[in-house]
DNA sequence: ACCTGAACACCGTTCAAGT
DNA sequence: ACCTGAACACCGTTCAAGT
């Protein structure tokens, strides 16, 4: 029945993608659709409500895109992995989405599934459900400011380029780039860092059941 | 000489502090030092710049206000503690500033200052070089994402209140949440969880040095 | 160099009016 | 209910002109 708000989402999640957060714009969706501005407003209420939807959307697929991290057939690491992974390929697919999730606590059905997902997993490795909603918390914030980062750029060159960094400040005065000289150089493959980053936060896991059995 | 840069940047942090990002604008802050909007552009180059510069002090201010965490008398554990507590007391006062971190890659020697001291630490930690820049971005990110969190809202009581949760989807469809009954109620002790996070976080550093001698 | 004033090309949203 | 058109109160930034 009601497509038209699908409609307008569709169009909206596209011009994301091509132009960027700043790029999306009411009267630029109302064009994409083609509609007055106005006519938007019946069907998402404003333009924080259609940045809301939109997260919603991306929460929501993520869900679908994770099946196995629900399913309760697979061992828990590899459902924490898998929940991770599928995270960080949306959030390179559309690397306006992830930053939108750190202002607008999303409170839609699909992200309180999202939590429930990590909720389980968390309960299958074993902590104790004391600690479980501050381990979510934890999970999810570092999944989150890594694909934010990621996608945001806060990774790129220009934090990165060691020399971009040197020279700007008097030499001996960055001692801890000094002793990483030979480290610094060579560039990064961020799939294995992350992957790396799994394998510590699953570590991190498995000693808090150790800790409280 | 030229602190009218520093009058313009004095306003700008004003402004944010008070009215947020989104009342940021050249002309709120021309109209605050009393000039007119395009006699801002000499000083900051542009609006992208003035934030820049922004988040540049921020950075500056949280090398300073953590010298404990530089100064490699203590030990490495409260040098990382007392670097993310400054980091999180920061962010609590100027709430719009954390988010900004994800999306300009902050080149300005105060942000390269700050890498540096996580190096340090970490070096004095013990992990090897050839890990040390995967763990310091590991740290930074979670520190930033949880900062972010907390001041952007995201652990705000719209994404955490149970209440709120329930009733949007058919019961049995959220088996954490069931089985979380009890302990999803309680209001939060966020800086307690902070400080949870970071034992955890430290117990990390710890197993990684472990892991390879 | 530093500043102004007018102007351009945008924003989100309200409101009265149409169907 | 759904849509339009004009309008309001904003944006960042360019440009020509002043000193």
């Amino acid at each position: 029945m009601s497509g038209k708000r699908e409609e307008i989402l569709d169009a909206a999640e596209a011009i994301a993608d091509e132009r960027g957060l700043e790029g999306l714009s009411m009267r630029a969706v109302a064009q994409a659709v083609g509609l007055t501005p106005m006519a938007l407003y019946p069907h998402v209420k404003d333009k924080g409500g259609l940045l809301d939807a939109l997260v919603g959307r991306m929460l929501g697929r993520l869900y679908e895109a994770a099946p196995g991290a629900a399913s309760q057939e697979s061992e828990w690491r590899e459902r924490l992995r898998l929940f991770a992974r599928t995270a960080r390929t949306l959030s390179l697919g559309h690397p306006w989405a992830a930053g939108l999730l750190f202002s607008r606590p999303a409170v839609a059905p699909d992200a309180v599934r999202t939590v429930d997902l990590l909720y389980t997993v968390l309960l299958d490795a074993g902590i104790s459900p004391a600690e479980v909603p501050r381990l979510e918390r934890l999970v999810s914030t570092f999944v989150l400011g890594w694909i934010a980062s990621e996608a945001g750029g806060r990774f790129g060159p220009g934090s990165l380029d060691p020399r971009g960094r040197r020279g700007q400040l008097p030499t001996g005065t960055l001692p801890g780039h000094g002793a990483l000289a030979g480290h610094l150089d060579q560039p990064v493959d961020w799939e294995a860092e992350f992957e790396a980053d799994l394998t510590d936060l699953v570590a991190m896991v498995e000693a808090a059941v150790a800790r409280k059995p």
